[in-house]
This record gives C-alpha cells, structure tokens and sequence, in this order.
DNA sequence: CTGAAAGCGCTTACAG
DNA sequence: CTGAAAGCGCTTACAG
C-alpha cells in the first residue's frame, strides 16, 4: 500500500483562525468581530457576546502581521548597539526594553559590532520591517548612510554619540564634565602625574572625556600624559606595562572607559603596585564589580537606566507629534567615591 | 489669512515606493519586476536591466510586511531572557544575535524579568508577529502557558532550563558535574566546612549545581552547610553576615552563581576575612572582574557563546525539518583556577 | 448597529 | 519570457 505523505509544511503548520472563521462561527460578518475585538462602540451586546465566545473557542489572536499592512502602527521600536559584551550597553538595552514594554511597545535588536556596514545593513533591515522608530548608538556619526536612513521619515534618537549631520533628537551624558571632575578630585589628592588610558579616541564620548582629563591638568599646570590607542584594546595592557615598568613616571591613572579600568587594575596588581598609595586610580563608567576589586575602584557613574528610559519616551514622543525641533538632552554624572582614589571610606552604603 | 495645514502624518510618511510604481517607470508588468527581484530565472536580460533602474532610481526596498503575508517566512526568532543585567544572559543574547545575523535572520529581544506573565505576553506577542522559532531562557520551566505556545506550531529550544511538559530542544550546561567539581577542588585544598550560597534554588540550573555540591561533600563525610534563600538576592549579604561573624564556623564558599559571589566577595572583605588562607572561594560563573578582584577568583565558566550559537543552530535546524525528534545538548563547564580557592597561581594567560 | 466592497503590497498559481 | 487575476488577513470608508 502507498501512503501519500502530506507536504511537510502544510501538515504542520496548523493554519491559524482567521477573523473569517470566527464570523463564521458566530454567524455575524467579519467586520461585525474586527469591531468588537477593537473595542468600538455600535456593537450590540447580545452579538459582541456571541463573538468573544467564537474568539474563546477558537482561540483566536489577530494577526499582526495582516494588522500592519494595512495602517496599523507597528507599535515597533528599533535598537542598535555596538555591543552587549559590554555592561554599559547591556544595561541600557535592558532599560529601553523594560520602558518600551511599558508603553505596550516591542524592541527590535541588533549589535553592530562597531562596524558601521553591519550597522547600515541592520537599521536598513529595521526600516523594511516597518519600526515606528530608532535608538541608535551609532558606531561613526557621520556614515553617509545615517542621511538617507532619517529620510526614509522614521524618528531617530542618538544615544551616547550623536548624528552629526542628521537633525535627530539625542541623548547622552556630561562626558567632558565628568572626566574633568574626576581627574580634579586626583589633583585635590596631590597627584601630579596623571595618565589618561584608554582606546578609540574617535568615539565622540572618548574624546569629550579627553578633553575634560586634558583641561583639568593643564589648568593645574600638570604635564599632559596621554596613552590613548587607535581602536582597540588589544595592546593596551601591553602598553601601559611598559609605562609603569619606569616607577615613579606616574602616580595616576584616569582611564576612560570600564575596558581600561579593568586593564589599568591588571596591570597594577600584576606589576605589584600599590593603589592607591603609590599610583591612584579613576575609571570612567561604574560597575558592580568595583565594590568588590583590590582596592575598590573610584568610579564615574553614569545615569544608565534614566538614560535608556528617556530615550524611549523621547522617540515615542517623536513618533507621535513629529512636529518639534531635535531635542537634545545631556544627563549628568556622579562621581562615586571608593578606596582606589586614595579617599578613606566608601561614599555609597552596601548595595 | 488662514493656512490649511497638512494633516500631518499624511504629510510626513513619505509613501515608500511599490512594485506598482517600479512597473509603471520600467514599463513592465509587477510580476516581471518581482521575479527580477527574486531572482528568478525567465527574465530577459533587457527587461532585467531596465527594472534594475528603476529600482535604483525609485530607492524601492521591497515592503517585508506585505511579503510576509504572502506566507514568505519572516526570517526572525524570537529571544527571551530574564535579564540583561546578568553577564552571562548579556553575553548569551550578543552570540545569539550574531549567529542569527549569520544566517540571515533578525532576533527579537523580550526581557522577562523572571516574571512568568511578562515571559507569557512576550510569547504571545512574539508568536502573534510570525517569529519562525523562539529561544526562550523560561522562568518557570513548568508553566501551564507554555503548552498551548507549543501548540502553535511554531519550534521552542529551550536554553539553561529545559520546558518540562513541553517536548522541545534543550541546550545547557553541566551544572551538576562542575559545582562536584569545584567542591571537590576545595576539598582537595583540605577544606572541611564548606558553605553552599546562593539564592533562587526553584531555577533547575541552581537546584543542579547545589545537588553537585551536595554529593560532593556528602561523599567526603564532611558536614552540609547550605544557604540558599528563596528567591531573592536582597538578604544574602546579611545572612553571610551573620555566618562570618562566627569565624572558624566554616572555611570555604561555594557560590552557585555570579551574584552571589559578588556578595560573597564583599562580605569577606568587609569582615576583613582573609581569601583564601582563613575563608576559600570558588563560584559557578566566571567574569572578567574576578581577574581583578581581591583575590583573583577561582570560577566556574560556561561556554556561554558556544551555548548562544548552538541554540540558533539547532533551532534554525528545526525550522527547517520538523520532523526530528527532540533534542538535549549537554556542554561541559571548565573550572578556572585563580588565586580564592587556595591554588598558586593562575591557571590562564592574560587576556 | 451591521455588512459587502475595496485596498494595504506582495506572491502564487494560471494563462498566454 | 510576461502579465492579469486572486488571495494572504485585516481595516477603512461607504452604504444600508
């Protein structure tokens, strides 16, 4: 005997109900249930009943897909980060999607790698599916790319680098203020050779944290110890062994970001040099792990989470009244004060 | 004098181009111009390069809304995860997306916080926007919901804990065998009273790793001493607190996750306890901070980017062939050894 | 209050 | 090789 084997794909995919299926079910027309599932009024209670019976019973959910085709807004939002290895992006995703939830939105995800095709190729992708808006941390401002992406009509907002030549809103934190504080509260500590570490100077926010540890010491009259590499951390810890190999060349260390820390702090510890006695130490970006290092790290704090639910509800803003001019808005930072600075106590209680 | 203004959504979205406008500039039919697309054969070269033109010229990117209706497959899976915050699910998240991008697929991104009726609403919603698969990091592995989203049709793999009633793929770690392994590390060092900490044991991945620990101490007669809280990681420095302040009581930890050894870590140095000489620590997670910290931590790892990559694989696997019965992928964890539990030196190059 | 018609932008058969 | 028709599942006007 031969069976005929069903095709594989009709055979599975268990079709799913359709608006058609329940109108049937509940004798009413299709339009008649498309009324009642959206709640609008003129629908007679006796057959708005009869209907979310049929709906019970089938099991029916509106398809979303047929919603978005004609008109509907696909309460979408798109994120793009450079990556989520690091805790600053993570988090930020973890605050934009919880903020996106909130407002009944769904967050579309993509890491870019920090390369600026990927990044095209994914915000292109995003645009085709019909995202109502984009939070972008874009890995070069000013990609050609960006121009023709905003004109496409679909809201953008900057996170922690802004769009040079889009006019988009954007958001980030006070990276030159922060830098300068911190590199200040080393000066008040007496130090006199501070060495700014760190890689990828041309990230907007770097370069905003180099230029606040570059005025802080030259206001002081302090020499200028840069060691900031291209674009990537690889030879970093390399780099910063050879200088710390001449003891007494420096007596601190700004890094700029959570990578350099954590390589700063290794370099340190595998050099036995004492922290902060014989070299302090400040990071930008703060994290879990600095209660816990040897010796606590000092650190910049930045608003994270505030900086991703902003954003959302400032593109979500956007995408309702598009009206207004970009909106820019620069969050502050905290400096939280630990052991590596060369400051006696923790400033914060336990976590 | 009184300007009409534009209604202004009809004003801003700029209507993209369809097939319908590439026909009629390359004086063809649709058909011709979507079978160009596509690649079909049984297009004249001549035809092809006029609707090529038009396509340039028009800017036209097919619309994947209205494609995905014709029942073309979406091309995006769906992720769930309980939290961003946690390393190991950032990580986890990133080598999904990138093995997805790989193979040409989009990943939606929904973070439950461990909360099963946002998990339940994200799997809906997921499903209700024709996502092809789903990877889901489930609360509660056992939930009623669960069923019915299987029945769906659409394929479940099921990443660090496996869906009980629901027959799906599975990928994990052996949390059993490296929590043995690293209680029966400490013991070699000569440990004898070995605390068990941490905190959620309802995860099966947590439950796994404190019956490891369990039978490790078990079968060395030595006594158990576990203190695992129910649910949350609120009161777990203070009842570490409490232990320490009895010194002597115990003289090594073993933490069941990276939380917890966090806390773990900032107890024993606020008590001044002296790692590894007076207290040994080993915790199931490694980080890139424990290579920092004070002492270096020995840890745990879990390959977590081979577990990302192969859970897409298996389930664009089964998103091709249905057919299969389930599958359950065991990888192995690697103790690293670092300075808490007592060994020398460090068991890893620099990175 | 309710329904038949037309259309969203594409693709899958069917005819040339 | 090419195109007119029908349909994917819904919603927006239009008529009752």
């Amino acid at each position: 005997m031969i069976v005929q084997m069903q095709p594989p794909d009709k055979a599975n995919k268990l079709r799913r109900p359709t608006l058609d299926d329940v109108a049937r079910l509940a004798g009413v027309g299709k339009m008649t249930v498309s009324r009642a599932i959206n709640g609008h009024p003129y629908v007679s209670a006796e057959v708005a009943k009869r209907v979310q019976a049929a709906i019970r019973k089938l099991k029916y959910k509106p398809n979303a897909v047929a919603q978005m085709l004609t008109g509907r807004p696909s309460r979408i939002v798109g994120l793009v980060v450079p990556s989520l290895e690091d805790p600053f992006f993570s988090v930020l995703t973890q605050s934009v999607q919880e903020t996106a939830r909130q407002h009944n939105y769904q967050v579309w995800i993509a890491v870019s790698n920090s390369d600026v095709s990927i990044e095209k190729a994914e915000v292109d992708e995003m645009i085709g599916r019909a995202v109502e808006g984009l939070l972008l941390v874009s890995a070069k401002g000013d990609d050609p790319y960006l121009r023709s992406a905003a004109s496409a009509g679909i809201p953008f907002v900057a996170i922690d680098r802004s769009l040079d030549k889009v006019l988009t809103d954007s958001i980030e934190v006070e990276n030159y203020k922060g830098a300068r504080e911190a590199v200040e509260h080393l000066i008040a500590h007496g130090r006199k050779r501070i060495l700014c570490l760190g890689y990828d100077a041309r990230q907007a926010p770097i370069a905003q944290r180099i230029l606040g540890y570059r005025d802080a010491v030259q206001s002081a009259r302090l020499p200028l110890l840069v060691e900031v590499l291209q674009d990537s951390s690889r030879a970093l810890s390399e780099s910063l062994d050879g200088i710390l190999r001449k003891r007494g060349r420096i007596d601190a260390i700004f890094t700029v970001n959570n990578v350099s820390t954590l390589h700063a702090l290794e370099s340190l510890n595998n050099a036995r040099i004492r922290i902060p006695s014989e070299v302090a130490l400040i990071g930008f970006d703060d994290l879990d792990a600095w209660r816990v290092t040897n010796p606590t790290v000092t650190a910049v704090r930045q608003p994270i989470r505030e900086i991703g639910s902003l954003a959302v509800r400032i593109l979500l803003d956007r995408i309702q009244s598009t009206g207004k001019s970009a909106t820019r808005t620069v969050l502050p930072t905290t400096l939280v004060l630990r052991r590596s600075c060369g400051c006696p106590a923790a400033s914060e209680p336990r976590a």
